[in-house]
DNA sequence: GTGATTGCAAAGCGTTTGCACCGTA
DNA sequence: TACGGTGCAAACGCTTTGCAATCAC
């Protein structure tokens, strides 16, 4: 029951019409090029390069220019409601942002992302700040591996 | 005092030669301007810019393209010599990398880069992996703070 | 001597800026 | 209506590529 309520609540919390009244109240204004990049953003379970969500809304039937896409990101990015995913190839793909789960689980071939909390690096943190004598403000932890589908689509492989 | 030159001295003549090497055994030539480059990135102790490298070579009185210090970090990267750091601002910089001390604590102001070891997430890594169904290889874990010398000069800022 | 490496110039590419037009509030 | 937002074109800066000269082995 429990559980059913919390997936209410994060899922109502993630919806375009919530997004949309955010980003009023921080003084900008919903148009149909934000809406759509919105959409875009929310529906992905990857993280999108500003050309990827370009592309997407084209395909869509949006005119729109990549100029567009980047500006939106900026502004997107400022409120929170969007981060930058550092992967291994570089660092210019973005994600809709999840407040309370600030860790990220990416899979290394389809380059889907998840988010994961449940960390506590509160000992390790304590322990390196007596060594170092470094003023530790924050950490940034991420896990890479292998999502489900393409570890079946390994095993299938292997068995073919 | 003099202890402490010898000591660096010899630390540096020591990981140099070593660099060489592992370059050579790779099957690449060693070079001046790879000597170069190699000396700048072991004698920094934050992250540099390909920019940054040449700006530091030409100061030194090396005459070297851009270019060279381009193709120089990415054979270096590829026989782990060298490894991208990926900060708030982007994922442009390079240090050189230590075995065994594979995460980061770096200073939001001056741009320092530490190394510590002594992590352990195997617990939370099983644990993720258990709810996710992913299959985990690798871990990515910075520390973002202020370095003792930051500390201090924030310290004195308020005294005054 | 041979083939890898270098530096320059130029191309390539992702990102930002300038500007006139458009659409939201 | 006013002004923020948009799209196009052009500028910009970082990175890569082509090529002849150079240098390590």
């Amino acid at each position: 029951m429990i559980m059913i309520i919390i997936f209410i609540i994060y899922h109502m919390a993630n919806t375009s019409h919530n997004w949309s009244q955010i980003i009023n109240k921080s003084g900008y204004r919903i148009t149909g090029a934000r809406q759509m990049i919105v959409e875009i953003i929310l529906e992905s379970d990857r993280a999108l390069t500003p050309m990827d969500i370009f592309i997407e809304a084209r395909e869509r039937g949006k005119r729109m220019g990549l100029v567009t896409v980047y500006r939106t990101l900026e502004k997107l990015e400022e409120i929170n409601l969007v981060e930058r995913v550092h992967q291994e190839d570089g660092c210019h793909a973005y994600i809709a942002h999840v407040d309370g789960h600030k860790h990220l689980l990416l899979c290394r071939y389809c380059h889907r992302v998840e988010y994961f909390g449940g960390d506590n690096l509160t000992d390790l943190t304590r322990s390196i700040s007596l060594q170092s004598g470094y003023e530790i403000h924050d950490h940034w932890l991420q896990l890479i591996g292998i999502c489900p589908d393409c570890r079946e689509n390994q095993n299938q492989e292997i068995l073919e």
